[in-house]
RNA sequence: GGCGCUAUGGUGCAAAGGUUAGCACGUGGCCCUUUCAAGGCCAAAAUGCGGGUUCGAUUCCCGCUAGCGCUACCA
């Protein structure tokens, strides 16, 4: 057994990865496309997936914003091996990274007014700046030559970037990158302390490098916005005598208007997709093919695609959430998934409606297993199974109104639907063809098309122009029930 | 403004110098059919622009344009 180095390509086993999320309360759907890869990373090459909130903002730093990211990835499907770890607990161990590289010279303090870079105007004290070149915005104050009475106290801690050379790292998506250091500012790492603080807080910067470090993450998958600040990480890892991992950016979710997604989009969250009934499965299917693909594979279980994924296969251009065929990958669920693996859901549906009767999952188990594979040719979202389909698993349903229209144009259907409420009720043997000579006769008897009496069966025992074969569903609701209905149906036809 | 990334039909992806530029969603049509889906078949629809390199560029290089990202003592 050979230890291959190429660690994005085959990675041997040690494989770390993390997804950080602040907690905002929801979990995006960027965001959980980027938990997404980096769990079918770690999934496909037996690594471990980490889970770490990243609540160093204190003012989303509340309980019940990071149980919503937590519920996303449950019902995503996306599990972790460790964690969650809270990156506000670990302040200590950032600001003593930040201390330490103080001490050594890597960084040192600076006191400027924030005011001072804030802003797109920045200051430019550099030598070369004076020249016609214009404004260059990297920041490199005077403090960085050193300034007496500095501390963590009453200033900031800032990087000292290297001057004169040039900063690489590897991105397995990207390819290896490289930039100069003089493009690189001397970002802070340490805040100064604010009113009444005694010390200052740790920047992202250095919490996500100390937080990986110290978690021995060796892949990091997260958004391509990240790109342009990894050469200051990758600075960051060597002061603090790590080595960089390898970092994976992928592509960036966009709105159909081609800017990045937000809630003026629509729906964002993965809750909402959850809530209008989507299988989890079609979901991650459809985000897995959002940024990355192996050939033209399309419908993908899960397991498949946990075992074709690779860092290899994503996209570097930003995509467009398409709303239309992630409906589309919901059908497809919903259609070819073992009826086993489907009843589950529809069961929570009906729970959701009220609809759910215990003995669907005891005595009348076959049944609606049955019933659940007749309508789902016909489905497109879980709810459809509380509403178009109702009839199916209650008594109290509506006739809709341009199914009335539609096929109960005909005055001669009230006699004959009593008729037809005769006939079925006189079958002794209860089975499909029996059901369809029993109508078929009395269309021939009455003159009629069969079709005109099926579409308005159909409309009386479901109460919908739309439904699966006609004789199936009469098998499925029985044949007392189909009388009943039968004979209501006559009551409405008169009654209107 | 600076730095960077990206660029194949409306959308998501294929084609790792040579294909009639492929697949899927969506769209239109046809078939199937008791409704509506699903399914099958067919169709319209793309290599941003300009230069190179090469016998040959979607593919490699440069420029332009456009889009996006970063440019905080946010994360």
């Amino acid at each position: 057994m050979t230890t291959s180095t190429n660690t994005s390509e085959n990675p041997s086993g040690k494989i770390r990865v993390r997804f950080a999320p602040s907690p905002t309360g929801y979990l995006h759907v960027g965001g959980a496309r980027t938990a997404l890869f980096n769990w079918l990373f770690a999934r496909r090459f037996g690594g471990t997936m980490i889970l770490r909130i990243e609540d160093t903002d204190i003012e989303r730093n509340r309980p019940e914003l990071v149980e919503g990211i937590l519920d996303g990835l449950r019902w995503l499907g996306v599990d972790w091996d460790e964690g969650p770890y809270f990156q506000s607990q670990r302040l200590d161990l950032h600001r003593a990274a930040a201390e330490k590289l103080a001490a050594s010279g890597a960084a040192y303090f600076c006191d400027c007014p924030p005011e001072k870079y804030a802003g797109g105007d920045a200051v430019e004290e550099t030598e070369d700046a004076k020249k016609e070149a214009g404004p260059r915005r990297v920041t490199r104050c005077a403090c960085r030559g050193g300034k007496p009475g500095l501390s963590t106290q009453n200033a900031a801690i800032r990087f000292r970037v290297p001057q004169g050379t040039t900063t690489k790292f590897e991105d397995a998506v990207f390819g290896p990158r490289e930039v100069a250091n003089e493009e690189i500012e001397d970002f802070v790492l340490l805040r100064s302390p604010k009113d009444g603080q005694a010390q200052g807080a740790p920047t992202y910067q250095l919490s996500v490098v100390v937080d990986d470090i110290d978690m021995r993450v060796t892949h990091v998958i997260r958004g391509s916005d990240h790109i342009s600040n990894t050469p200051k990480q990758a600075l960051l890892y060597r002061a603090l005598g790590a080595t960089p991992p390898i970092f994976a950016h992928v592509p960036l979710i966009l709105g159909p208007d081609r800017t990045r997604l937000s809630k003026r989009h629509g729906a964002t969250s993965v809750g909402s997709y959850r809530d209008e009934g989507f299988l989890p499965e079609a979901f991650r299917n459809f985000l897995a093919l959002l940024g990355w693909s192996v050939g033209d594979a399309e419908f993908m279980r899960t397991s498949e695609i946990i075992s074709l994924f690779s860092l290899e296969g994503v996209s570097r251009t930003n995509g467009v959430f398409d709303r239309p065929k992630l409906e589309w990958y919901n059908v497809q669920y919903l259609q070819k998934l073992p009826i086993d693996e489907l009843v589950p859901f529809i069961q929570g549906e009906l729970e959701r409606s009220k609809l759910w009767q215990p003995e669907w999952a005891g005595e009348k188990r076959e049944w609606f297993s049955k019933t659940v594979d007749l309508l789902r040719p016909r489905t497109r979202l879980l709810p459809d199974f509380s509403t178009w389909a109702r009839a199916f698993f209650s008594d109290t349903f509506e006739y809709d109104p341009q199914a009335r229209e539609k096929f109960w144009k005909d005055e001669r259907l009230g006699p004959m639907l009593g008729k037809l409420a005769d006939a079925v009720a006189a079958i002794t043997d209860w089975n499909h063809d029996a059901c369809d000579h029993a109508l078929r006769e009395l269309a021939a008897a009455e003159g009629v098309k069969a079709g005109l009496l099926i579409n308005a069966t159909r409309v009386a025992i479901v109460g919908q122009a739309v439904a699966p074969p006609l004789f199936d569903t009469m098998l499925v609701l029985g044949q007392e029930r189909v009388v009943r209905r039968l004979r209501s149906a006559v009551d409405a036809l008169s009654t209107h």
